[in-house]
DNA sequence: TTTAATTGTTAGGCTAGTCTAACTTTATTA
DNA sequence: TAATAAAGTTAGACTAGCCTAACAATTAAA
């Protein structure tokens, strides 16, 4: 059985070496500044995931998760996405509400629970953020998907998810309107300062890059495109 | 913030001081027992407990709640309590499955999520072993009732709940066929090995004295009498 | 009321997970 | 390639929660 923190040190290596930009490997720093621990304490923590057979390590080399690992970690975005979408499609919280309780519930072990918890919500292909949720044996669809900065002016696309899952992000995307699955169309880009005039649902508004990189879309061409996996959405 | 550990010992003191036989204190062995940890630990835990106001307690004396710890330790049987009906209720586990998985969720510690989840169920007032679900003060009615052991050789009662929540125990009942909410009539009692013979649903049945101390029933006459409060069942 | 049994405390030790400070290895850059 | 910077490791210390073993206080029995 994982414990808690050991559940975290895997989640992260998911994230850092499935869903984030392809890498496979990740260094010790690195996953030290996304668990907000210090490298020392993860020098120590990947000697014990080696030992359990959860990460490949040699000693100043890079860490990367085991097939075991990989589905442990998986595992725990199954649930992390699941309980979001429970809480927000049954209890009414707001999508900028479900991740931090997500973060308790998502270690809650039982295998029953969390399939039960599936069918009852009738197997959600994503979760309030846009995410897909991985299935019972670790498998995930990762649609193609580029962000809102990647969008050349003029062109249209759809949003399929949010990058940055916090709760002040989530909240200004509120303010501003904007929902997953709205059409976007890039009015304008300065180039300057990398300010992006955005059209959706009959307003114009100008927009940061900040926000721009912290959305996905699949822009419209690639919707029509039959060897696109983004036909899913 | 409490701790798991924390409020594992505010529960069992909550069971041992508040719902068991009226005591109101109880002593470092008993507490070590119902938590399944040496004396020597309890000893150490409970200054803890006491700094944090949680508990009274003088070295060499008993150890009672304070309102204080009374309270934390009632929000956890209500955690514990709505997750119980939520699995039964919404998952379709049985009521034997239950109990093991809210010892996990009863530690989720939101208020929020705790008070939706309770108008998501639609304010139930009992859970799925007919235990009373305490309200968001840490209120609880304890209605009258006693065991079927006893209940006097002739008289009727009904079925409230059940005192032991293990799987074992309530695996049993299944098989017996009994339920909450039934009708049982006493036909008969042996004194020499305790036997007793029971009728409900039209079968009749001879069960043990292990049974009939862990179901909890309100007997006919009480269920008549005005100034009796197991009128709300 | 003295002894014995029960109950509770203290001291010291263990593990998981964290830290800081000092050190070593690898990578970068002049 | 040698110096420097960056990345990673090790040693030693801390806390929470648990243990055992030895001891002390209280209660019950003789
Ligand atoms: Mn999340
Ligand atoms: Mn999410
Ligand atoms: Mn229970
Ligand atoms: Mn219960």
């Amino acid at each position: 059985m994982l414990s808690f923190t050991e559940e975290n040190y895997l989640k992260a290596l998911v994230q850092l070496t499935v869903f984030e930009e392809s890498y496979t490997e990740v260094g010790v720093n690195k996953l030290a500044s996304t668990l907000e621990v210090k490298p020392a304490t993860v020098s120590d923590m990947v000697r014990k995931l080696k030992e359990k057979l959860l990460v490949n390590y040699e000693k100043y080399g890079k860490i990367s998760l085991t097939e075991k690992g990989r589905v442990a970690g998986m595992m725990v975005v199954r649930r992390h996405r699941l309980w979001e979408t429970f809480l927000y499609k049954k209890l009414d919280f707001t999508w900028a509400e479900v991740h931090e309780l997500a973060e308790d519930l998502e270690h809650i072990h039982s295998k029953k629970l969390i399939d039960r918890l599936d069918q009852f919500l009738e197997f959600p292909e994503f979760d309030p953020h846009g995410d897909a949720i991985p299935n019972a044996d670790g498998e995930i669809i990762i649609p193609f998907r580029k962000t809102l900065s990647e969008v050349g002016k003029g062109e249209k696309c759809k949003v399929v998810a949010v990058k940055d899952n916090s709760t002040d992000f989530l909240q200004h995307v509120d303010k501003i309107g904007l929902k997953i699955r709205d059409d976007v169309t890039v009015i304008d880009r300065d180039d300057f300062d990398s300010l992006t005039t955005i059209g959706f649902n009959g307003v114009q508004i100008v927009v940061s890059l900040k926000f721009t990189d912290n959305i996905f879309v699949v822009c419209a061409q690639c919707l029509k495109a039959k060897d696109c996996n983004c036909h899913s959405l």
